[in-house]
DNA sequence: AATTTCCGCTACTAATTAGTAGATATTATT
DNA sequence: AATAATATCTACTAATTAGTAGCGGAAATT
């Protein structure tokens, strides 16, 4: 038992600097963006070396990838809360709704739409694939039968909607409004909810 | 007469591949964007060398600031271009639509959304910023009268209409549309105005 | 206390790329 | 045709950064 509690002790150990190191990514991420983010920023971030850093993540894509899995699962764990009652149209909005205050808060990148190299390395990234599809697979189901009840426009091709709801989560006017206007976070949330939904002609 | 028309005729030429440069620069930060877009690249796209490439623009910051420029010129001149009588609302529209259907083609950037680093060096950029500036001074100008007529809803605030507005010409659903569904690229646009001016629930 | 094991670090390599020096070809001038 | 001027290229430099070799010191074991 002692020789285990001890494995296990470095293990914990372990799995919190990982986290660690997942956190600083993430808010360099959405600072610098992938391009721009170097391995020894992340590892100063962290207070280690970058030949620890490769204890951890074998690789700078490895790295990533495992940032956006994380993101990718908290989506997928926030979903599985929700009341199930709860109509379609009204989880897609608290969905949306916590992605940008995630994203307000924290930094969340949600890079896939930023750049193609990033894109096509996530595409080789089977781990990452697999949760992208699960998420997808339930928000697909949400969409259809939210525009089923009419919540949303039944007229518009389903793709339409899941493509054009995915690119609010990484609205660049959330930026802009944070840095250019006077309006707090939640403010901003409820204004970008609003526009997303139901458009600029009110 | 023959001094000057030669001298015509030589600076003809170097204006003429100015602009193929900056064609190839559009296209090449439109596919690989502004990190992964090397000088070499832009040279042997153009036909051209390194160093003749410097004889045009003096570094990478200044030639992808002369290759936006010329993007919002293009801008400016579509909307000078328009029948003064269109009431602003459709003026936006014809402006947006006629962005989407740029970048759909040619690829357009719109860069400054993209990534921080572009953005910097981008406000550090004058004669950029003096054409941003006149821009946005007009279409300012639309999105208030819009609101005063209705067509825009008069309840947001107009710097979150306006943010929105510039979000939708880099909305990247448009490149999920384009790589994964069927549409052709005109029914991108109408989809993308409908959903962009309607929201997603009618 | 001596020895082994393992962890993390400093200091490197290799590759990429913005920007340039200086050689070479081409055109204009006499 | 010979020379001057200009344009373009090849081949470099310097800086950055992903990834690693191998050393030094701490902890565990005897």
């Amino acid at each position: 038992m002692s020789i285990f509690s001890k494995l296990s002790f470095k293990d914990q150990a372990f799995k919190l600097r990982e986290n660690a190191i997942l956190d600083a990514t993430t808010s360099i991420l959405g600072s610098k963006g992938y391009d721009l983010m170097t391995m020894d920023d992340v590892a100063n971030a962290v207070g280690i070396s970058k030949p620890s850093l490769y204890k951890h993540f074998k690789s700078k894509e490895d790295l990533v990838g495992e940032a956006l899995i994380r993101l990718i699962d908290g989506a997928i764990d926030f979903l599985a809360q929700l009341d199930d009652e709860l109509p379609p149209f009204e989880k897609l909005k608290s969905l949306l709704e916590w992605a940008l205050r995630v994203r307000l808060e924290g930094g969340m990148p949600f890079l896939p739409s930023t750049s193609n190299h990033v894109r096509e390395m996530l595409m080789r990234n089977l781990k990452y694939i697999t949760r992208v599809l699960k998420l997808n697979g339930q928000i697909e189901k949400l969409v259809l039968a939210a525009q089923k009840t009419g919540d949303l426009n039944p007229e518009l091709p389903s793709d339409v909607i899941l493509f054009s709801y995915y690119s609010r989560t990484c609205d660049p006017a959330v930026e802009y409004l944070q840095r250019f206007s006077k309006m707090d976070n939640e403010a901003i949330i409820q204004h970008m909810l609003q526009v997303a939904l139901g458009g600029l002609t009110k």
